[in-house]
DNA sequence: CCACTGACGAGTG
DNA sequence: GCACTCGCCAGTG
């Protein structure tokens, strides 16, 4: 893998890649688990950086809110995620939100 | 080096 | 539950 990815970035994409399937984990969560609490923008900046890596189900990182959370007015990079969870198993809302309390990622 | 931006979280009222 | 504020820090110009 030619990928330089900075070892900030690093422990964030291996977070991503320990969640399961049909879970879904927040930025925070991620940041914490990374070693890096407070730093939940960075690990949305981070997968900013690196959506266009399949092989890390970056589709599975959403916000506190349990709601999908695009860079800018990509709905079709919104429906392609969203896609992706309901394929694993993840509910939406007509809100479009899903169901933090029975999909968060717990460790354990 | 400085200023602004950005897939966010947590606290307060 | 919603609106507002502060914090945190890499990337870009």
């Amino acid at each position: 893998m030619t990928l330089k990815k900075p070892s900030r970035y690093e422990a964030i994409y291996a977070v991503i890649r320990r969640i399961p399937k049909g879970k879904v984990a927040t930025y925070g969560q991620i940041a914490r688990l990374a070693g890096i609490p407070r730093h939940a923008r960075q690990v949305g900046y981070a997968l900013s950086a690196m959506t266009e890596d399949r092989t890390i189900p970056w589709h599975r990182v959403i916000n506190a809110k349990g709601e999908i959370s695009t860079r800018i007015t990509d709905e079709i990079f919104e429906n392609t995620q969203k896609m992706r969870l309901e394929a694993e198993g993840i509910v939406f809302n007509s809100e479009g939100r899903t169901s933090l309390h029975c999909y968060q990622w717990k460790k354990g």
